[in-house]
DNA sequence: AAGTCGGGGTA
DNA sequence: TACCCAGACTT
């Protein structure tokens, strides 16, 4: 959970992801869409599936959790940090944890020259880090250079009279603390505009929903049918061809249900969301599979992303008034 | 080595 | 707005 993810935003999730899933065995018999659901609004939905499938490959195993590094980076979503950090807090190894927060600090104390993303610096960086590692207590080492750098040698502006470190820290002595870790060039890449459409089909009370597949963006969740849009003028009518294609026939009229920005690392989503009446047509339904009709509570019960948790609050109007079955 | 994968906090 | 977060995996 920790992987690129703030300790404070993990908090709440790890509590109750422990609380449903006490244990390994408890993680590898859950179904999948369960453990997805236990992670719904943490983002890299990949993760989930790799900590699941690891928990099945050690629970069929002899169910006891690797205690060296070594072992541990054999299991999917498990890199060298985490197989580090694991390691050393875990169990005791002497094996240095390089995150975010350490790499900032080190690249300020050595003055380092290198992107600290690159693979030239990080493996300097790790190199020093082991040499520095504590013998008696690495876990505590470790995780004591994070606190240092998540509380006093900040990203922004670093409070370098409060740091420990002053005396030996290179960028501290030549006033470069701010200056880095130097930065990669493509960081400062815009992301791309997207415009989607967001169709919701309600029949019979219910609303149509498709999984998607596992990797890639969202892995795994539930949304409602989504189309790639250049112009926004022709919405409505890519709407209705899916709707035909699928098959299906409107009832009524397609109504506008607004507008959703949502903002991803790489891209700037827009979704123009609209809702529709429809019935199945002759001939057998050719949805894009695998696809299922909910009612309003049964959507609240699937794993979503939250681009499509805002996409439905956007419609919950018009979504009622197309008869939607609302329960509590 | 570069691209991709989320969502939110912060200055 | 831009940056970054207790990174990992694919191409």
């Amino acid at each position: 959970m920790l992987q690129q993810t703030r300790v404070d935003t993990v908090i709440a999730y790890y509590e109750r992801f422990l609380h449903r899933f006490p244990d390994i065995q408890a993680l590898a018999a859950a179904d999948q869409e369960d453990v997805l659901k236990h992670w719904e609004g943490l983002g890299y939905y990949r993760r989930i599936d790799h900590l699941h499938r690891a928990a099945q490959m050690i629970s069929e195993d002899d169910g006891v959790i690797p205690s060296s590094a070594e072992e541990l980076r054999r299991y999917p979503g498990v890199g060298d940090y985490t197989a580090a950090a694991i390691a050393s807090i875990a169990f005791n190894q002497r094996e240095a944890a390089v995150d975010g927060n350490i790499a900032r600090v080190l690249s300020r104390l050595l003055g380092l020259c290198d992107s600290v993303r690159s693979t030239r610096g990080l493996t300097l960086l790790r190199d020093r880090a082991s040499q520095l590692l504590s013998a008696n207590r690495p876990g505590d080492f470790n995780q004591a250079w994070m606190d240092l750098g998540s509380a006093i040698c900040t990203p922004r502006s670093p409070n370098c009279p409060a740091c420990p470190l002053r005396p030996w820290c290179v960028a501290a002595r030549d006033g470069l603390a701010t200056m880095l870790p130097v930065r990669m060039t493509d960081s400062d890449r815009r992301p791309t505009e997207v415009a989607a459409v967001a169709g919701i089909l309600v029949d019979g009370g219910k609303m149509l929903v498709r999984r998607r597949p596992i990797g890639g963006l969202w892995s795994g969740l539930w949304e409602f049918p989504t189309l790639d849009l250049e112009g926004r003028k022709s919405a409505v009518r890519r709407l209705r061809r899916l709707i035909d294609q699928t098959g299906f026939s409107l009832v009524g009229r397609v109504r506008s249900a607004g507008r959703v920005k949502h903002q991803l690392t790489h891209r700037s989503l827009t979704f123009y969301v609209y809702v529709a009446c429809v019935e199945p047509a002759n001939g057998l339904v050719r949805t894009l599979r695998p696809w299922r009709w909910v009612t309003n509570r049964g959507w609240k019960r699937l794993a979503v992303s939250t681009a499509h948790r805002k996409v439905f609050d956007s419609a919950q109007l018009a979504v009622t008034a197309a008869g939607v079955v609302r329960v509590g």
